[in-house]
DNA sequence: AGCACA
């Protein structure tokens, strides 16, 4: 269990190990789909600077969000490799200001204490790297009401669960809607149990995306679709 | 391996 070391519980999940090869905002709406299952998510930090790619912030409105992120989706595979999540070592901004105690002074001293620390460790020829791109806020703050509570969440995976469809929905139907999303196979719906429906995609991070954009859609207004990950 | 947000 030396999954968080002791760093002590924050609302802000650091993630690690992450693929460099994906691009910074298709990175941020992954994380988001993924990752918004568990709360809501506030801001998504992730920079390509070559000492912090790789990397990532999700900052959750709550701490037992972050709590639950940070067991259940532990070393979850990410395009293609293992997640490591720990909580952050320190409060987002983001946090900090909404709680008015964001104090931009006390920052930039930290910042030149930090400098001062790496520049006594002797170098290793590596001159300083000037700063490269720093844009772009999380995705908006959206919100998905009713949400279950996070430890009954079927770990992600490929295949959908699709709950509450009218009884007249046909895999036809449901496959105009889900196969607009990439990585899209295919429809599967059971004679006898009406009202539901499986959906199938190449991977996890494809049925997130298509889960996140799906969730509630009404086929009728009395139908919103509730979409989960199938239990394997 | 690597803890930022301007």
């Amino acid at each position: 269990m030396m999954l968080t070391g002791d760093i002590p519980p924050n609302q802000t999940i650091y993630i690690k190990n992450l693929n460099e090869k994906v691009k910074k905002e298709e990175l941020k709406r992954s994380l988001y789909c993924l990752f918004s299952q568990y709360g809501r998510i506030v801001d998504i930090v992730a920079l390509k600077t070559p000492k912090l790619r790789g990397q990532s912030w999700v900052v959750f409105s709550e701490v037992t969000a972050a709590s639950n992120a940070v067991r259940q989706m532990q070393n979850f595979p990410f395009y293609d490799k293992p997640m490591r999540i720990q909580y952050a070592k320190s409060k987002s901004d983001c946090i900090a200001k909404a709680e008015g105690t964001y104090n931009k002074k006390k920052k930039q001293d930290e910042k030149v204490e930090k400098r001062k620390r790496t520049e006594e460790t002797p170098q290793t020829g590596a001159a300083n790297v000037p700063r490269a791109d720093s844009n772009g806020r999380g995705p908006a703050a959206a919100s998905r009401q009713g949400k279950p509570s996070a430890q009954d969440v079927a770990e992600p995976n490929n295949i959908l669960f699709i709950q509450n469809l009218p009884h007249e929905t046909t895999s036809m139907m449901l496959e105009v809607l889900f196969k607009q999303y990439p990585g899209f196979r295919e429809v599967r719906m059971i004679e006898a149990k009406p009202g539901i429906a499986f959906v199938e995609f190449d991977d996890d991070v494809q049925s997130s995306v298509a889960m996140q954009a799906l969730q509630g859609f009404k086929i009728t207004p009395q139908n919103p679709m509730a979409i989960t990950y199938a239990k394997k």
